[in-house]
DNA sequence: GACCGGATTATG
DNA sequence: ATAATCCGGTCA
């Protein structure tokens, strides 16, 4: 089963918190020679150009943000940690540095079922998406597509991951997720009958 | 030209 | 809690 139907160019065009709810429950397909490797988006979040101190769009035009600052509906791809790929998606338009981390995604052909872990990371190892795939186009004539969803989903929203660097921006709730989804990264906070939050730093000491 | 630290994950 | 492991961005 190979969705035929694309996400358009104008779908790309968009603020990254417009985009990326609506990428929740957008297939995602990769194709390797003959295989065929596919998954069900859970699990976005929004990075919002140089202002957002959370995005790399913050530095300016670099080597590294060349394609990020390049036309919407290509991949940003970039290495985290020395060892990770995360896979991004250009949105809004060309120079305007908009982009949506594509965190999880539910397994639907041609993925390891062995791996258990999720998370952007894991994602793009398991779909066999690297930094080779910056800035290939997503809207047809690349080896990676995007598909329209085929169900409704439930959408929870939280701050990002990771990005506690960033100061006041780290706490926009700019991270969205199928909340019925078993394969997000980690679920979504709940605040009912538990304290979720915890001090910043220990109390101070006389 | 050196140094710092990260949009993460597996393991103790 | 912490190591693993590159390299881009920054500052000199």
């Amino acid at each position: 089963m190979v969705p035929s139907e694309l996400l358009p160019p104008a779908f790309f065009e968009r603020d990254a918190r417009e985009v990326a709810p609506l990428l929740i429950g957008v297939r995602l397909v990769v194709r390797e020679g003959g295989q065929v490797r596919a998954g069900r988006i859970v699990e976005t979040e929004a990075y919002c150009g140089p202002t957002d101190l959370a995005c790399h769009a913050r530095a300016g035009i670099t080597k590294r943000t060349r394609t990020l600052y390049g036309p919407p509906g290509h991949a940003y791809v970039f290495l985290i940690y020395g060892m990770y790929d995360c896979f991004n998606v250009v949105v809004l338009g060309e120079g305007q540095g908009h982009a949506v981390l594509v965190r999880a995604i539910e397994p639907i052909a041609g993925v390891d079922p062995g791996a258990s872990g999720a998370g952007p990371g894991r994602l793009t190892r398991a779909l066999g998406i690297t930094r080779a795939d910056d800035g290939a186009p997503l809207t047809g004539g690349g080896r990676i597509t995007l598909h329209p969803a085929d169900r409704p989903a439930r959408l929870a929203r939280t701050a990002r991951v990771g990005v506690a660097y960033a100061g006041v921006w780290a706490d926009r709730r700019w991270r969205w997720l199928d909340k019925e989804s078993a394969h997000v990264s980690r679920p979504p906070a709940r605040s009912i009958g538990r304290v979720t939050a915890r001090p910043r730093s220990a109390p101070s000491r006389p």
